[in-house]
DNA sequence: GAATAATAGTTGTTTTTGTAACTAACAAGC
DNA sequence: GCTTGTTAGTTACAAAAACAACTATTATTC
């Protein structure tokens, strides 16, 4: 109370980053959770299935920066609830084949349709200019270092 | 493999924001990780004293939407090191007034040096205009709901 | 081609978070 | 003023994340 201080919190990146990233993670958590009982890291995972077919974990998790613990974890459960099959590969028995069964895709398409509704919902708070900024922005932002 | 998607993840913005702010944070997080031992929620706490000065635990939560169990353990955490002090409030014995040691108020204004050159480092990077209008988007899109 | 290193993925252990239940103090209603 | 409800903060337990150590397989090197 004595001495405030005029660091703008609000402002720094790392911090309002943060909270926006969590604030707009809540709606679409809320669908995939009570929905599907899934986790962060299971709809992740379920989607870069979705969009580029039979992939190995090591790929996905290159792709969207995971550790391979969490998407080992998040393999098996998917599994169990029958959204994926898993094969060993032919050329590289370490490796595992990773796909969508038909309930897996269903699910997808169903999280992709609230996904795609979410971001065309952004389209009524923001100009286009604006959100292509933003997530050109945010891109540059999240692929350094 | 066989059937490739349409829909790009990578500007999905539940996606896109917790990619952009888990990398922003990380040389933040370095700081206050190795060289305080700190927490997310440990700074969060030890910058709102550091910025409003003397204040309670209800309060910080309320500004930083953190859940009271975290600033309690935060809280613990930063007295035990020696960071802040606290004082039974005399017009609500209920409440707990906190405020930075000095000790506190060092690290504080270290970490804040370190947050002040992250933020002008973003500006050979970004326009002040960009930057502008990234702060002004993120945080209509933490603010609502 | 045997020994060594590297890679894909799993499992176990420790930290951290999330959630619910609790204590103590205050507020409101009657 | 006593019962009922709220609030500030803590504690205990469950869920999830982080990290390290492991197995099995492939790649490298001498």
């Amino acid at each position: 109370m004595e001495n405030s201080d005029t660091f703008d919190l609000q402002l720094f990146l790392p911090y309002l980053l943060n909270q926006a990233a969590e604030e707009s993670s809540l709606s679409f958590q809320r669908v995939y959770k009570d929905r599907y009982g899934m986790l962060r890291t299971e709809w992740r995972v379920l989607f870069h299935l979705g969009i580029f077919g039979r992939m190995t974990a090591r790929d996905i998790g290159l792709r969207a920066k995971l550790h391979k613990t969490k998407i080992s974890r998040a393999v098996q459960k998917l599994a169990d609830r029958r959204f994926i099959t898993r094969h060993r590969s032919d050329t590289d028995r370490r490796q595992e084949l990773l796909e969508l069964t038909v309930a897996g895709r269903t699910a997808y398409l169903d999280l992709r349709t609230i996904a795609e509704r979410y971001q065309a919902d952004l389209g009524t708070e923001f100009t286009k200019a604006e959100l292509a900024l933003l997530q050109n922005m945010l891109q540059r932002l999240a692929g350094k270092s």
